[in-house]
DNA sequence: CGATTCCCCTGATAGC
DNA sequence: TGCTATCAGGGGAATC
């Protein structure tokens, strides 16, 4: 699932790709995916690449913003020329041609290269507005992130401190993934209450959510679904999962086998010998 | 208001 | 083999 270091991934490429040029035409297969006038983006130059946590948002000539959003299963990939073949075989697609089985909506580009938003649970979505689809919280890799900004968040919360650093309306970019494997790190219970942790606790637990996002930019991301690359090659983060997605499997640190449970209808990964609840 | 559940969707998987 | 029920999950809406 596309989070911070997935989708920042695919701005770094799509800043190669497609700034600079200019939207020709726009195919939507599914409608309820794209809200907005999509003639406000046809004939437009893409000006700026931008994005706030897992929103991406391309800044147009005409001061519009066409932003995506990539839920669970959504993707982005760029062809210079329609009928490409792929490399690699496109996660949930049957061939490795595009457009595909999961190819929602396409836009094409004056110099006939084309980007195609893939979304196989079709919960993702595109959004042509004055401005930019913005979530509220700020970004985990903006100078705004600071010790003092995720103490104050976090002091001030009472829900478990994993949902509370996936709220996008207080920390943006951060899902299931990269929230356990810091808590891992941090050495701290996905349920712990917000409010109970300690100083020393929220100042190891900011390090470790900058460094698991920064290990999940250095692999390009998490590919253990449907996310690919621009290129539809995959990120590789999934290779060195702290504990998500490592149910039953030894703790990297300990040998103990991982814990799973399901709170609010999110998984939470821990050890729970060097996660305690009490400390 | 805070906490929880439902819902959107479809391929993978388990159960029979 | 083949059909059916269940599950996963971001985030907004509905409900408790």
């Amino acid at each position: 699932m596309p989070e911070l270091p997935e989708v920042e991934t695919i701005r770094e490429f799509l800043v190669e790709d497609i700034l600079g040029k200019t939207i020709k035409n726009i195919e939507i297969k599914v409608p309820k995916q794209f809200v907005g006038d999509p003639k406000k983006i046809i004939g437009q130059k893409i000006v700026a690449v931008n994005r706030k946590g897992k929103i991406i948002s391309f800044k147009l000539k005409n001061n519009y913003y066409l932003s995506c959003h990539l839920k669970l299963t959504g993707q982005l990939i760029f062809a210079k020329k329609q009928n490409l073949v792929f490399k690699n075989k496109i996660p949930f697609n049957k061939t490795k041609m595009l457009p595909g089985n999961t190819t929602r909506i396409i836009l094409s580009f004056t110099d006939n290269s084309l980007l195609y938003f893939n979304d196989l649970r079709k919960f993702g979505w595109m959004k042509v507005a004055k401005k930019p689809e913005l979530p509220k919280g700020v970004d985990v890799i903006s100078k705004d992130f600071s010790v003092r900004y995720l103490t104050d968040v976090i002091e001030s919360a009472k829900k478990p401190i994993k949902l509370l650093l996936m709220d996008q309306d207080k920390i943006a970019g951060i899902g299931n993934i990269y929230a356990n494997d810091a808590l891992f790190l941090a050495r701290i219970h996905p349920m712990k209450k917000s409010n109970s942790l300690t100083n020393n606790e929220v100042k190891n637990l900011y390090k470790k959510i900058l460094y698991v996002i920064k290990e999940g930019l250095k692999y390009n991301g998490t590919s253990d679904e449907a996310y690919v690359l621009p290129d539809a090659t995959i990120g590789k983060y999934q290779d060195h999962f702290k504990v998500y997605g490592r149910e039953k499997l030894p703790c990297i640190r300990c040998n103990t086998p991982i814990k799973r449970v399901k709170h609010s209808g999110r998984s939470y990964f821990y050890c729970p010998k060097c996660q305690p609840i009490r400390i």
